[in-house]
DNA sequence: ACCATTATTTAACTTTTGGTCAATAAGTCC
DNA sequence: GGACTTATTGACCAAAAGTTAAATAATGGT
């Protein structure tokens, strides 16, 4: 598993498998290498946690794990950049937009969200960091929920309400805030399953299977919200 | 937050505040002293992982951590006790009786199950144990879903069927085990949030409205699913 | 071809941390 | 009260892991 100086002893065979396409060594352009390292880092701390060893990350890397503090200044810095990168870039503005649509009915809101929003969050990066980030240190997953809180959450209660032929001129309940977050819960577990637990997932077979689940969901939801909050 | 050669300067002030009536120090019986160890430690690596150090851990306890190495041979050792004891002492037997209870109603099987489950494996130490062990080394929490997988999930498949009127001849479908997964995994998001998180569960308030969360989500589950596979 | 720049490595330092072992002392039994 | 057992500690070790500083060598500009 663990390679030592074999890797050295012979440079031919598997030096790296990456992005190299010439075993080449030294100078990298500064932009190019940070990138490289820092997208590296998000594999690396998303499959070992926060805790993993720098020596290992820059094994990877076919470098040595000195050259990280020419580009980052401390181990948490790398950390910290890794967080930002995966929760800024993953945000999508265009989830506001949507259920902003008002072309679109409520139901085809919820669908066409939840669809989106799974692919884009229940993945490996994202879903295990996050979750090491919670466990740790909440400072960061908390700017994710609040993302979740003020932009999403009134959204959808609110396209919740006028599929129940409800006004929508007071805060949300408990009890409806509660009830979606039954249903999100319930798409986010999906990825708990998969990249903690390591669980194939039941609709891993046919791609129409992922969809027409979120679907069923969907529909229970908003089927039961009618009659829950009649 | 850390005390180091103060506790012992001031003997008389925190010294401990767990268990301790007396400042009392050494000598305690060999089983009693095991099994405090064994408390501590679970509440210990549920906080902070099984990275946490045994000089924080035993300091907790007041004692030096080679005290340890008298009880447990090695660290891995501990956490093996660790994990055996969260999961064998919490799972109950009686679900399955419950379930399998003739004179009770699918809905009301539903409900007294997932009240039960809820309290029982939505606590800090089960939760977030469940998790750091699903995020390293699956072979713990594998153990738990097995569980879940062979003695709960048939049992609330048969009970939906009977519940939409459906005979119960056939293996569970995908589908029906993924929109119960849905009812599931929201209310395990529940735990994920408080423990997780640390986020205020919108029904901390009243303990009624955390009964009424859950009936809401298993009257929607158990309507959702007549109507989705009629 | 030479020089300046800087990406990269080598060597070394420090702290942390799981683990060992011999010494100490708190109970207990007589 | 002395002897015996063993719970507990203090000193110490070695490997792991973050960090630093100086040496090395690509690369680009002239």
């Amino acid at each position: 598993m663990r390679f030592t100086e074999d890797s050295v002893s012979s440079p031919n065979q598997a030096e790296k498998s990456v992005d190299s396409i010439a075993p080449a060594r030294r100078r990298m352009g500064t932009a190019e290498r940070k990138r490289q390292i820092l997208d590296r880092a998000i594999q690396f701390f998303a499959k070992h946690g926060i805790d993993g060893q720098l020596r290992n990350l820059t094994k990877e890397l076919g470098v040595t794990h000195t050259l990280l503090y020419h580009y980052f200044p401390t181990k948490d810095a790398l950390i910290q950049e890794v967080y930002k990168e995966v929760f800024e870039s993953r945000w999508k503005p265009e989830w506001e937009d949507l259920l902003d649509d008002e072309s679109l009915t409520p139901e085809e809101k919820f669908n066409a969200f939840y669809l989106d929003y799974s692919n884009t969050v229940l993945t490996y990066d994202f879903v295990r960091i996050l979750i090491f980030s919670g466990l740790s240190d909440h400072s960061i997953s908390d700017r994710f929920f609040e993302l979740l809180r003020s932009r999403l959450l009134p959204r959808l209660i609110r396209e919740t309400r006028k599929y129940c032929g409800r006004p929508n001129n007071t805060k949300p309940t408990q009890r409806e805030l509660e009830f979606l977050m039954g249903l999100h819960g319930g798409v986010f577990y999906i990825g708990m399953r998969r990249w903690i637990y390591g669980q194939a997932i039941y609709a891993a077979e046919s791609p129409d299977t992922e969809q027409e689940i979120i679907r069923d969901r969907v529909q229970s939801y908003l089927h039961s919200a009618k009659s829950l909050f009649a």
